[in-house]
RNA sequence: CGGGGUGUAGCGCAGCUGGCUAGCGCGCAGCGUUUGGGACGCUGAGGUCGGAGGUUCAAAUCCUCUCACCCCGACCA
């Protein structure tokens, strides 16, 4: 390919707007524009790497026993509302109304579409296991689209749906794409972890995360650096410290001006945060609701709201609290009458606790467990906090962040059960199908790449999802010994398979080394009067700093061979 | 939805205490000189100043409403 040709320019300016590192480098490359918040075009580089990325993904899913189908976007609602989980999207779910009246989804995942298609073609445990995926546009109407291609509104998904006829088989299906998941980073160039996650509200047992660590990454992650534990921190667990045992002492109160937060109770009273209990208040699903938990610790909302089994779970504002009658700043779960009262395991720790005394400017002192209140619920609700022992080895935990690009979950009987697909077994009986989704952000991985691979220039393409190979740079075109070469090379490099992109443009060297740089292909191919005159181009891998001179003579032949030998080196096989 | 911010040429920005022909840099077009890490000179094209309404002799500039976009939070299979 021809630069001069190709559709979509490089700049220099980093538009406004964009703060993340693989957003301002894809847009100065002149691959992706946005078009909406949270919506973007695909330019000629970028749907090259798109392609790449997408063979690699459906090679794997092939590989695992998928089979592709293309399942519409446009779904009727009435889907939805069968499975319940238009409530469960809720504003999330892109609607619109056709013609007639009747409305319509913009299907957010494809679960409901491709469960009622299997519920129609399988009747028998002879038909299963089964593995459909496709590669499909995915609507999310996101509260807030974000870092460019990181977070967006439209995007391209690879979604594969399991359907077996019992937990072993899920196990199986599941461990499959497990496998074909870490192959696919692997083959990508792309160094991704795979965490325990959590599941949501809705929906299986079992559910791990694929994460890239990255400092511009939304999600946080706790791994042990000793046994290898690692986990989403919405799901993550860690043992928790006990006090010291003590006598428990008998009920007291103290006089606590103005002291609301644990911060001011702790400094007042002159005590460590860990003798104190904090109330937090939550609207669920419209209760308030009282979570409660030791003053050193926070209350991990992802537990709450699962240990509730409620899809909305906000804090109660001040005014909430009043209503109910409670003092904020004041409050404790002894006497309180009429709220659900949940508990992390922590209260259960330790002794004589402080805590609020439910009256203005008081707090009571010797708190007890279940002595003097009892909760609803007791379990762990905690964050985890960095350096908190490892809930397998007791090793340090560490939190770091990263970037979602793949989650995979054992779904079970949840949407089957709902949609009414069922299959007979060998003794002629009914069962739910059991079933398992997977999913992999196509343009997010793109993303992904960039922000784990790139310098101060620009991108670092790994090879295998680089839009060319070669950035081919003749320079001083107008010398006919080097256009000469130049125009050989690159013919040779085509017929060798080897995708080319030849900087014929009348640039200065400065402006093509700059634009090789921001492009990021692998390998850079210098051609000039200089090289020449020893009939030699310069060669200069993107991710060294050195550069090396090679004849011309059968350089072609050469680079595959370089590129192979890379290739190979980088997949470890 | 709460908080903060920005809309002026393809991109980055200035102008904004009301003042006349709306500027600068990059990019773009033409010509010439250059050229191993974002060259230079000359000439030129390109703008309903996000939109609507208002105040005024006069609005990019002041007022009201509105839309879009970004960041933080809420939210997020």
């Amino acid at each position: 390919m021809l630069l001069s040709q190709l559709f979509g320019k490089t700049q220099k300016e980093t538009p406004r707007e964009a703060d993340t590192i693989s957003h301002r480098l894809l847009l100065r490359a002149g691959m992706i524009e946005q078009v909406a918040s949270g919506v973007y075009s695909y330019l000629p580089l970028a749907q090259r790497i798109i392609r790449s990325i997408e063979a690699i993904v459906r090679d794997e899913m092939n590989k695992a026993g998928g089979q592709e189908v293309t399942l519409p976007v446009l779904q009727p609602i009435e889907l939805w509302q069968k499975s319940g989980r238009d409530r469960a999207f809720g504003e999330s779910l892109f609607t619109l109304t056709d013609r007639k009246g009747q409305s319509l989804v913009l299907g957010p995942t494809h679960e409901e579409v491709f469960t009622e298609m299997v519920k129609r073609h399988v009747q028998s445990y002879r038909d299963l296991p089964l593995m459909l995926y496709q590669i499909q546009s995915k609507f999310r109407d996101e509260p807030r689209p974000r870092g460019g291609l990181l977070r967006v509104r439209e995007f391209t998904m690879k979604d594969l749906y399991s359907f077996d006829q019992d937990e072993e088989g899920l196990d199986q299906s599941y461990q499959k794409m497990a496998r074909a998941y870490q192959n696919i980073y692997r083959r990508s160039g792309l160094n991704a972890v795979m965490v325990e996650a959590d599941s949501g509200a809705i929906g299986g047992k079992e559910s791990h995360e694929f994460i890239l660590p990255a400092e511009s990454g939304e999600d946080e992650i706790v791994s042990c650096t000793l046994c290898g534990y690692a986990a989403n921190m919405e799901k993550a667990a860690a043992v928790k410290s006990r006090l010291e045992e003590e006598e428990e002492k008998p009920l007291g109160e103290v006089f606590t001006p103005g002291k609301k937060t644990i911060e001011e109770v702790t400094g007042f009273l002159n005590l460590e945060k860990e003798k104190t209990l904090k109330s937090v208040f939550y609207n669920a699903d419209e209760r308030l609701v009282l979570a409660i938990i030791r003053g050193d610790y926070e209350i991990n909302e992802t537990k709450l709201k699962n240990a509730l089994k409620v899809s909305r779970l906000t804090l109660a504002s001040h005014e909430d609290i009043l209503r109910a009658g409670i003092v904020p700043g004041s409050a404790s779960p002894i006497g309180l009458k009429e709220i659900l009262v949940i508990a992390d395991d922590s209260v259960l720790s330790g002794r004589n606790f402080v805590a609020g005394a439910n009256r203005p400017d008081h707090h009571l002192l010797n708190v007890n467990c279940p002595r003097d209140f009892e909760a609803d619920l007791v379990l762990d609700i905690a964050r985890v906090r960095e350096g908190d022992p490892c809930p397998r080895c007791g090793g340090n935990l560490k939190i770091s962040r990263g970037i979602e690009v793949g989650h995979i979950f054992k779904l079970g009987t949840f949407i089957s059960e709902r949609l009414g697909a069922y299959f007979t077994d060998a003794s002629g009986s009914q069962h739910p199908i059991i079933m398992g989704s997977y999913g992999i952000g196509i343009g997010r991985l793109m993303a992904a790449a960039v922000e784990q691979n790139h310098d101060e220039n620009g991108i670092i393409w790994p090879a295998s999802i680089a839009p060319y190979q070669v950035y081919l740079c003749p320079i001083f075109a107008g010398n006919t010994g080097v256009s000469d070469a130049a125009e050989n090379l690159y013919h040779a490099l085509e017929e060798g398979g080897i995708s080319t992109l030849v900087d014929d443009r009348s640039e200065s060297p400065g402006v093509k080394f700059n634009d090789a740089d921001l492009l990021g292909l692998p390998l850079r191919i210098t051609i000039s009067p200089r090289t020449i005159e020893n009939r030699c181009a310069e060669l200069k891998w993107r991710d060294e700093k050195s550069s090396s001179l090679l004849p011309l003579d059968g350089l072609a032949e050469k680079v595959k061979s370089f590129l192979q030998a890379r290739s190979t080196a980088k997949s470890g096989t």
